[in-house]
DNA sequence: TGGACGGTTCGACAACTATCGAACTATCAA
DNA sequence: TTGATAGTTCGATAGTTGTCGAACCGTCCA
């Protein structure tokens, strides 16, 4: 079980954080993180092809918003849940009541 | 005494939203608002040309975030934080508990 | 009437982004 | 060993973004 190098919440630009979360995509994998708690890569529905997936994965763990975990063949995603709440206290809680349109 | 047209942040996409807040000048110009209230284009001070901070005002209005108020040959903005605060709540008090980087 | 002032718009440009398919890597199973 | 599966990486492409200076538009004032 690995699990591979995250970035330093704290010294984060916010805007960078921000950016990571202005795609629709992105949110939506957030949103389901946010109810699963860990999830394969596959296991997010979506349209968009591996490779694209794949992209956005990596935004969102550059930005310091998700990490990953190998399991085999797997990669587990989840959430930074407390370096997140430290870094911007209050952004889950506006995550989980965000209305649509994404 | 004129206002401008706003777009109606109850369809507003919150990425749309989230992408207006992921530059470091966007985010300085918001920190001010929320203290000053009401600031004229000229009073935000930057290395930034007037040309770029036209453009970067234009974001944030078009997100909806701020509205712009046009008196004599001053362009007043502000925060429509009502509106605002009803599409995301807590980004306000996220917002103003930001710390460095921007 | 003619500047000066406060902003916006335009055109250009380099840098970056989202997206894809193809090629690749690593693991598991038959 | 061979093949299938889960993801990543690469290269390409079309579109977007931040930035600037120059030109422009209203408003005010001398």
């Amino acid at each position: 079980m690995k699990k591979d190098y995250s970035p330093n919440l704290k010294k984060m630009p916010v805007s960078a954080i921000f950016y990571a979360l202005s795609d629709p995509a992105r949110l939506e994998i957030i949103l389901t993180l946010l109810e699963e708690k860990e999830l394969s890569c596959g296991q997010c529905k979506t349209e968009l092809s591996k490779s694209t997936m794949s992209h956005h994965f990596k935004v969102l763990r550059e930005a310091g918003l998700i990490q990953r975990r190998e399991e085999g063949k797997v990669h587990f995603i989840s959430l930074r849940v407390d370096e997140i709440e430290e870094r911007m206290p209050g952004l889950f809680k506006l995550l989980k009541a965000m209305k649509k349109p994404l």
